[in-house]
This record gives structure tokens, C-alpha cells and sequence, in this order.
DNA sequence: GCCCGATGAGTTGTGCACAACTTGATTGCG
DNA sequence: CGCAATCAAGTTGTGCACAACTCATCGGGC
């Protein structure tokens, strides 16, 4: 019983640490094209979804991040010339961000950045397969718990 | 080859959303005493080494987390009247971290937090402890790459 | 057409994380 | 001994995260 609970503060420990450690993997990587993690997450999104613009909330929504964190990111990726913002036609309450030609052209540089963090891990494939599928079904079941 | 890549990014991503879903977990539980998540963590640390009073740097080892992290942090904690500071008489550089009465007295007070948030996960024991081996794998292999 | 609740983005304030730096104490080497 | 290199903690500046809030816009019901 009191195993189980050091057990699970050492899990809730052990994602914490991990996922700190994962983003010092990324970050001089991705200091070379002067992004920070959060701001190569947003890219990813938008290289996915190609030529639609997305706003805010849509952004927001994949990352589960609200507008409060997101705003600003998205000001230094525009001032970066790496997006741009503009008040939707049809609704002005949203934003629809958009990638620029720089942009576009940053996916094909950073196609490795994947692999060079990948092989920092030190884990199988299958390994990646299954934290994959705990991690995700962790989140999912505590949003819903959230949403109840 | 490129759904290695994606997969391996979305495992990247796993982790990072599955660490900040875990700390909104924690965050209206810990609200009820006045305390963040790494504060808390601060306390399991010296919780665990009782009566053992451990210098900023022991604490940064523990958790990973430098002084730049820790000074303020702890500065708060000193705030609430859970911990105090107090520079070694041995060795002027180091400060010593110890608990006070009501940061003693808060360990029995919060003997159901792991509970709490554990049942939160969904996780069976079997996966908390496979969860555990792979993610304190990973941070240790990163850090091992990291000192090369 | 008008209002009222809901919605989307942005702002403000707090608290991590981390890099780069400062300051003061200590250690070790010649 | 003397002093340079090292070390511990703290400070400063940047960028997330998130709560709480503002503000403008939109949509539905009357």
C-alpha cells in the first residue's frame, strides 16, 4: 500500500524528469534554426494541415494549450517571419495563422530533427510503441476524468 | 522510415502533454495546501531524508533542477513558513535546507495525494511500473549521452 | 432590430525552467 | 604562503504554462 504510493509519486517523478530531459535533447538542435520546443510543435502542426491556415483555438486545441501561452509564441514566430497572423473575413474573433515561404522551406532543413532525437533516446521501436500508447491514453483519461 | 519519424515525434509529444495533464492532476490538490508541483517535489525530497537538513545543491541532484530554479523556489517555501535556510558554518558557500514544524507536520496531511492522483491515471500497477522503467531509462540514457 | 449569453483572442500576473552571469568562499598547486 | 581555478548560491533575462480577466464579435431568441 505505501509501496504503491512511493511507486506512483516515483511515475509522476519520472514523466516530469523525462520530459524535461527530452527537451534538452531538442533544444540545441533546434537552437540552430533559433526555435524554442513549444514553437517547433506549432510548426509541426502546421506543416501537417500543408496550406490551411489554422486559428488559435485549432492550434490550441492539437497542443492543449490555451491563448494565453499561445499568443505570444505566435508574435515571436511571426516576428521570426516564420508565420503569419490575420483576422479572419468571416468571423473577425479569430485569428488564422499561416505559414510563410520561410516557413514552408524550414520543414525540409529540420527532416532530421526527428531521427537525431530519436536515436538520443536509446529505446526500441517497440518501446516507442508502447510509451506511445500509455502516455496517450494516460492524457486522455485525465481529460475526460477533467470534463466530468 | 518516415512513420518512424512521425511516430517518434508524436512520443516526444506524448510525453510533454501527458507531464503537463499529470500536473493539472496535482494542481487543485496541491492548491488546497498553497503548493506548486515542484514545490511539492522539493518536499517529498526532504521529507524522504527526514531530519537531514540538504543543501541547495543536493536538492538540484535529486531533481535535476539548478539553483537558478531552486533559489526562488525555495525563497517561497521559506515564505510559507515549510522550510528554512541557513548558511553551513563549515563551508560559508553552501546553504542548508532544512523543514520547519509545519513542513514536518504537512507529510501527514498529505499522505493521500499519491492516492488521489494515481486513481486519476487509469493506470493498472503492472503499467505504472513498466511506465516507471521505461521513462527513468530514458532520462538516464539522455543524461549519460549529455556528459560525453 | 435588439439584447444577452457565448465565443475567440489577447493581456496581466505568478511561477517554473534554463542560460549566462555575478559574488563570495574554498581548494589545490607551485 | 599566495593565488588561480573551482565551486555554491544567487541574480537577471527570456520563454513557456496557466489562471483570471478584458474586449470585441458573433448568434439565437424575442
Amino acid at each position: 500500500m505505501t509501496e504503491d504510493l512511493v511507486l506512483g509519486r516515483q511515475v509522476c517523478f519520472a514523466l516530469y524528469a523525462a520530459s524535461r530531459a527530452l527537451t534538452d535533447v531538442y533544444r540545441p538542435i533546434l537552437d540552430e534554426h533559433g526555435l524554442t520546443y513549444p514553437q517547433y510543435l506549432v510548426l509541426l502542426v502546421l506543416w501537417e494541415h500543408d496550406d490551411d491556415a489554422l486559428t488559435v483555438s485549432a492550434l490550441g486545441a492539437a497542443l492543449r494549450l490555451d491563448s494565453g501561452t499561445l499568443s505570444p509564441l505566435l508574435k515571436r514566430l511571426e516576428a521570426a517571419g516564420l508565420v503569419v497572423r490575420t483576422r479572419s473575413a468571416a468571423d473577425e474573433r479569430r485569428v488564422e495563422v499561416g505559414l510563410t515561404g520561410r516557413g514552408r522551406a524550414l520543414r525540409e532543413r529540420m527532416g532530421d530533427v526527428p531521427r537525431r532525437v530519436g536515436s538520443a533516446t536509446g529505446l526500441t521501436e517497440a518501446e516507442l510503441v508502447f510509451l506511445h500508447g500509455i502516455l496517450t491514453r494516460v492524457t486522455e483519461t485525465i481529460h475526460r476524468h477533467k470534463e466530468q
